[in-house]
DNA sequence: TTTCTGACA
DNA sequence: TGTCAGTA
C-alpha cells in the first residue's frame, strides 16, 4: 500500500476527529456541507475521515484563525488541486515520451539485428522512419 | 453511547 | 456557531 493510500484511509469517526483538530462536530459538517472536506461514510451514513481530512480540517482552522473566509479557503483548496491535476498531466506525459523513447531504441535495435545482406526488410522499417522526417 | 439531519437563535 | 429534537 502507497503512503498516498495510507493518508486516505477512511479510519476515524466524528468524535475522534473533535478531538485531534478541537473542532465542534457542528463545524465540521458545517465545513463538509461547504464542499471543504469529502469524508467517506459506513453503510450506516456515518462519517469516516482520513489522516487528510483531519490534516485539511487543521488547514480550515488555521486560515480561518488568520481571518480568511470560506470562500478564500475554497479559493485556495480549489487552486492546490488544479496545480495537482496539471502536475500528474506533465507527469503523463513525460510518461508517455518515456514510453515512446524506450520503443524507439527497442525498434533501432531490432532493426539493426534484422540489417544482414540478402534479408528483406523487416515491417518496422516504416515505423521508424516516422522519428526521422 | 455516538452520530445524523434539520431547524432555530 | 451552539443547541435541541428525534433517529439509526
Amino acid at each position: 500500500m502507497t503512503d498516498l493510500e495510507r493518508r486516505n484511509l477512511p479510519l476515524f469517526p466524528i468524535g475522534i476527529v473533535m478531538q485531534l483538530t478541537e473542532l465542534s462536530a457542528r463545524q465540521i459538517r458545517y465545513y463538509e456541507e461547504q464542499g471543504l472536506i469529502h469524508p467517506a461514510r459506513t453503510k450506516g451514513r456515518q462519517r469516516l475521515f482520513s489522516f487528510n481530512d483531519i490534516e485539511k480540517l487543521l488547514e480550515i482552522k488555521s486560515l480561518l484563525e488568520k481571518k480568511v473566509n470560506i470562500a478564500g479557503i475554497k479559493e485556495i483548496f480549489a487552486r492546490r488541486e488544479q496545480e495537482e491535476r496539471e502536475k500528474e498531466d506533465r507527469l503523463a506525459r513525460k510518461n508517455n515520451i518515456d514510453i515512446s523513447d524506450a520503443r524507439l531504441r527497442e525498434m533501432v535495435i531490432r532493426e539493426i539485428l534484422d540489417l544482414r545482406p540478402g534479408k528483406t526488410h523487416s515491417l518496422i522499417q516504416g515505423e521508424i522512419s516516422r522519428f526521422f522526417h
